[in-house]
DNA sequence: CGCAGCCTTGACCATTATCAACGCTGGTGG
DNA sequence: CCACCAGCGTTGATAATGGTCAAGGCTGCG
């Protein structure tokens, strides 16, 4: 019951880089400790399948019967409230893991955002696998700690921040936003809606918005499009974001 | 960068009882799984120590040196802003774990709540030892997962659900207090105090503090001291907490 | 061209935070 | 033994952040 991502490379920054579509299609290929043996056996395994925009890969209840690897695309990973009410808790791309669980039924709904493909394995194929591969427990630990380490960072957002902070923050974590470098194009892209983005930050689509509006006119970021803006101002969206370190 | 619960033994509830005394304070001791050599193993290189009331066990962007087990007592897990502001992640209790991580620093603050002992292994330690040990990363592997599904249903909380939701929830998911099995004395303990819950609730104290009068004038829940109460209407409870499933 | 879906903006409202005062309890020291 | 104090909790009055409701604009597609 958790999904997994990708683990930075370097340092411990959150940036993403989509997938090369050359290895994407290929399972666990982003597992740089397996060895070619073992991949193929992985490969051999898998079940393959794409993915077309809102397609469901797993619905909070179903019994647990497979794990999956988001080979291409992007995927959201909610819970609902019976009245509707959808916190998204994480955003998945290529490469990371997605419906591991101890229990019998998945714990959440996970459903393709962009088109894409996945690899997904038996629950029992799984088990045999992850015994057989050594190595491959231990990635899977590490993206765990590392997954909840992101989940405890957005805990702090979701129970701490104001919506200023909130948005900020996301707008910082962006794959490609990295304040190090300052970003080679200086074009992010946004793979979301703001309905996502609300549900995403535990605020309303109105609030995105006019946050939004906010930094646009405060000279912080500039909007392209509705899904390409440009951070004009990294330093002050940082302090924004309410400087978590 | 991640702490961990022990896992619910039976069900899927999130029940916990309090360690019984005599295996308490043996590292690793609730991992059913090892065998008396490798916990004997384990016992030879734990470092034992006793914990007071406020004691600091890790602090956020602390060198990762150590992994910890919990033998007694309760221990807070949180996050805090620069101004301040405090979000409490979890709540932890003998046979736990603390302070995994990929990373070379802690991504969180621990600190002893109630008076308790832990267990600390160097990190170069806890690695052999898991090299050495599949068993134990199995079972870390596990837990990892079921933590990350309580993180999941801790973000819904923050983002979605409002305080009378959010109080109800904390009390229906509170050690004893399993709807299944109505409670066999009836009395509850609540281990932290209000600004606890607060900080783990996204809520200020008064917040909670009202939220909690009007549980008991509605004669939902009975006080009778502070921090021991009485769950009168199991139900009314489970429904106000927004029936999460 | 028209419609659907998404986004923005505005007016208003509600929930929860903030500020402040007071009560209870347990520990300490006179 | 009592009085005082500190810390925690409760309660009330007020404020503010963000939600709700509503209207209108933009974009892309049939």
């Amino acid at each position: 019951m958790l999904e997994l991502k990708t683990l930075p490379e370097g340092c411990g920054s959150r940036r993403r880089t989509t997938a090369c579509d050359t290895c994407g299609a290929r399972p666990f290929s982003v597992c740089a400790s397996l060895d070619d043996a073992e991949l193929a056996r992985l490969d051999a395994m898998a079940e393959r399948q794409t993915l077309a925009v809102g397609d469901v890969l797993l619905r909070e209840g179903d019994p647990a019967s497979h794990v999956f690897n988001i080979t291409g695309g992007s995927v959201r990973v909610y819970k609902l409230l019976p009245d509707g009410r959808r916190q998204i808790t994480g955003f998945l791309y290529a490469g990371d893991f997605l419906g591991l669980t101890t229990g019998d039924r998945y714990a959440f709904s996970a459903e393709a955002m962009e088109a894409g493909s996945i690899c997904r394995f038996r629950k029992a194929d799984y088990r045999r696998l992850i015994q057989e591969t050594p190595a491959l427990e231990a990635i899977l630990l590490d993206r765990a700690n590392h997954e909840l380490a992101a989940a405890q960072t957005q805990m702090l957002l979701l129970g701490r921040k104001t919506a200023l902070e909130r948005v900020a923050t996301f707008l910082t974590d962006l794959p490609g936003a990295d304040r190090m470098r300052p970003t080679s194009t200086g074009v992010l892209h946004l793979p979301m809606t703001r309905g996502e983005m609300a549900d995403y930050l535990g605020l309303t689509i109105e609030t995105v918005s006019r946050v939004m509006t906010r930094l646009k006119t405060e000279g912080v970021i500039r909007l392209t499009s509705l899904s390409d803006l440009t951070i004009l101002r990294p330093q002050r969206l940082q302090a924004l974001a309410g400087g978590e370190g």
